[in-house]
DNA sequence: TTGCTGGTAAACAGGG
DNA sequence: GCCCTGTTTACCAGCA
């Protein structure tokens, strides 16, 4: 497996991540001097800014390729090959489309193909990252290497697990090897003299004595500089990038171009050594100030190397530092680079995956409409566990879920579904929710809330493609958990057995998580980015009470207790967006059903949902907030 | 390390 | 006997 082969090559031995301050401009840098502090960091709010030009940037091109790509005779290009996908796309970020727009637009093998270019593109901007260090910046440099490399091997593993995952996007990026690749050499030559700022290629080549210039054979003719040459397997490309279309070609230099242009002007560059001063202001800066780096040459007291690529590094960098904190895995965040785990695995696991699509069927898309969702998932989503196959599945294929992120994060499950419907049911790609919240959000979306164990089952196969398959598997953890989770009620009608939520129940299973982890609820709020209204939020969930653990089915505690994760709370908002989700209040969820068994039980438990509901339909909430509407604990109102 | 939670597998029983 | 439904138990893994 190509990835797998390649996430090998760029393992190196975990060290300190001390010392690298970022500080990037990367078209943010249009904000203006104040995104660095005194210490050279980049704030969130800052790195969400320069994340959103990017993302409309990427849109705009988007736009404008699909509209070319729709009224011109070259929208032919895809036709004549399934599984080609224009470059541009592939490094684009799909968070600036929606999987159903991605959907609508590439067929099934473009899908896959526009993916995995997407993972190529970013395993081959880690490795040649990594040996342009390595050729340039000299052994002195090496921890310094070796922590821009942590952050880039972190960084893909994270950008793969979550692709994989199928909720995060990937930031546009690009690196030389791709670029050399996608782009004819008087593209190359052009973006080159834009990056470096060196006029023409021969004097950059020549400004290269000293690089490594072992040139592949396939590139003898590119113009881009030769260290841009690292060998990378001709394998390790996806779906015959080599004869993209020209045309995919200009719009990716068009789209590159519209990043570096940003900030052009300056040599600044994001990241300092350990012990180097950062710019107060870096959009004071210009060429030649930086410490490592001025008029093409590396300044690392006794290196003196030509460095005519360290500008062009440096953007590489920068953009994969706003992708790791725009997925909240700022350097300083020590737990990752303890699990090597991770990357070790990658490449199993990415093959396992890739044996889950036989049939050509779309990886699972980063299929996060909304930018907020990643922000949501917190940093846990980097586990190898949020993959849909495990390493311990078993004989059945479908493998564990491991996920429970999603309802730990507060992913609502109707606005997901809600958001990506459409790529559930095509994509055979595992839901990131439980398998109680998914049954709960069936049995709540059917008119009278309440289905039956087929209607059940026909639910799951008609919203996921992934359970049309192993059907004895997940069927059996349908019925497990309707047994075992004591909010799943039975009802006999005149039907038959019919299966309903008793909704307090429900909401009673998960609350202390939420409010009894500081971490999650800092993840959150700081995922969420609004930092002074989660504050008060913040407060008020940490004085919530609530620990309860699971009694036996049926036996109800009336206890004030709400979870946080979906339907309940996420419902209206998203039916207000048009959703396929039904509307329903809170009331209406925890709506009385007649309970063959133990129904006083029934009739205590209604009390506190009705409390409950008009407590929150009492204060109304900014529209602006929605999306912090729908992850908060309706207690955190009262 | 422990407890909780969730996913999977399996056994079992009852009914059609 | 087979299948479906429902219950229960065991085991494992992730997480706090």
């Amino acid at each position: 497996m190509m990835v797998e082969s390649a996430s090998e090559t760029i393992r190196t031995t975990p060290s300190n991540q001390n010392g690298i301050s970022s500080q990037s401009d990367g078209g943010g840098g249009r904000e203006g001097g104040s995104n660095g502090d005194a210490n050279g960091e980049i704030s969130p709010v800052d790195l969400l800014h320069l994340q959103q030009q990017q993302a409309l940037q990427a849109a705009r091109q988007f736009l404008l390729q699909q509209a070319s790509g729709l009224n011109s005779p070259g929208s032919n290009e895809v036709k004549q090959s399934p599984v080609q996908v224009p470059v541009s796309m592939a490094m684009m970020s799909p968070q600036m489309i929606t999987p159903q727009q991605m959907q609508q637009i590439l067929s099934p093998p473009q899908l896959q193909a526009l993916l995995q270019q997407q993972q190529a593109l970013m395993l081959q901007q880690v490795r040649c990252s990594h040996t342009h260090l390595h050729c340039q910046l000299g052994t002195k440099q090496l921890a310094f290497q070796q922590q821009l490399i942590q952050m880039q091997q972190l960084q893909q593993q994270h950008i793969l697990n979550l692709q994989r995952q199928g909720l995060v996007p990937l930031q546009p990026t690009a690196t030389m090897q791709s670029l050399q690749q996608a782009m004819c050499p008087s593209d190359l030559q052009q973006l080159w003299k834009e990056v470096s700022g060196v006029p023409s290629s021969e004097e950059a080549l020549k400004q290269a004595e000293g690089l490594d210039l072992s040139t592949n054979s396939s590139n003898s003719t590119s113009a881009f500089p030769k260290a841009a040459s690292v060998h990378i397997p001709v394998h390790s490309l996806a779906n015959g990038q080599s004869h993209t279309p020209k045309r995919d070609r200009a719009r990716l230099f068009e789209w590159i171009s519209s990043f570096t242009k940003a900030d052009s002007g300056d040599d600044h560059v994001p990241f300092y050594p350990k012990g180097s001063q950062p710019p107060s202001s870096h959009h004071e800066e210009h060429a030649g100030s930086h410490p490592l780096y001025g008029h093409g040459e590396c300044k690392w007291p006794g290196c003196e190397l030509r460095c005519i690529c360290c500008r062009f590094k440096m953007k590489i960098i920068e953009r994969l530092q706003a992708m790791m904190a725009h997925l909240h895995m700022r350097p300083s965040e020590p737990k990752p680079f303890n699990q090597p785990l991770n990357l070790a695995s990658s490449g199993s696991l990415l093959k396992r995956d890739s044996e889950a699509y036989p049939e050509g069927l779309p990886h699972p898309p980063t299929s996060a409409a909304t930018p907020i969702t990643p922000l949501r998932q917190g940093p846990s989503v980097i586990s190898s566990s949020s993959l849909h196959t495990h390493s311990h599945s078993h004989t059945h294929g479908v493998g564990p879920i491991r996920r429970r992120n999603s309802d730990k994060y507060c992913t609502p499950i109707a606005s997901e579904l809600a958001q990506n419907c459409e790529f559930y049911k095509n994509a055979d790609v595992r839901p990131p929710f439980t398998y109680a919240s998914l049954i709960r959000h069936a049995i709540l979306e059917s008119p009278d809330r309440q289905l039956t164990l087929n209607e059940i089952y026909n639910w799951f196969t008609r919203k996921f493609a992934y359970f049309r398959r192993n059907t004895a598997t997940w069927k059996n953890a349908v019925r497990h958990n309707l047994s075992l989770h004591k909010c799943f009620v039975r009802v006999e009608n005149v039907k038959g057995a019919v299966w309903t939520v008793d909704e307090v129940e429900y909401q009673k299973r998960r609350p202390p998580k939420m409010t009894g982890s500081p971490t999650l609820v800092k993840n959150m709020i700081s995922g969420l980015g609004f930092g002074s209204l989660n504050a008060s939020y913040q407060v008020r969930i940490t004085l919530s009470t609530p620990f309860l653990t699971r009694t036996h089915k049926h036996r109800h505690l009336n206890m004030l207790h709400v979870g946080h994760d979906d339907v309940s709370s996420t419902v209206e908002q998203v039916n207000s967006n048009g959703s396929c989700s039904p509307t329903l209040s809170p009331q209406q969820y925890s709506h009385p059903v007649h309970v063959k068994e133990e129904p006083t039980e029934v009739e205590e438990d209604s009390r506190p949902v009705s409390l409950l509901a008009g407590v929150t339909h009492s204060l109304p909430l900014p529209s602006d907030d929605r999306d912090l509407e729908e992850d908060l604990p309706t207690e955190e109102l009262e």
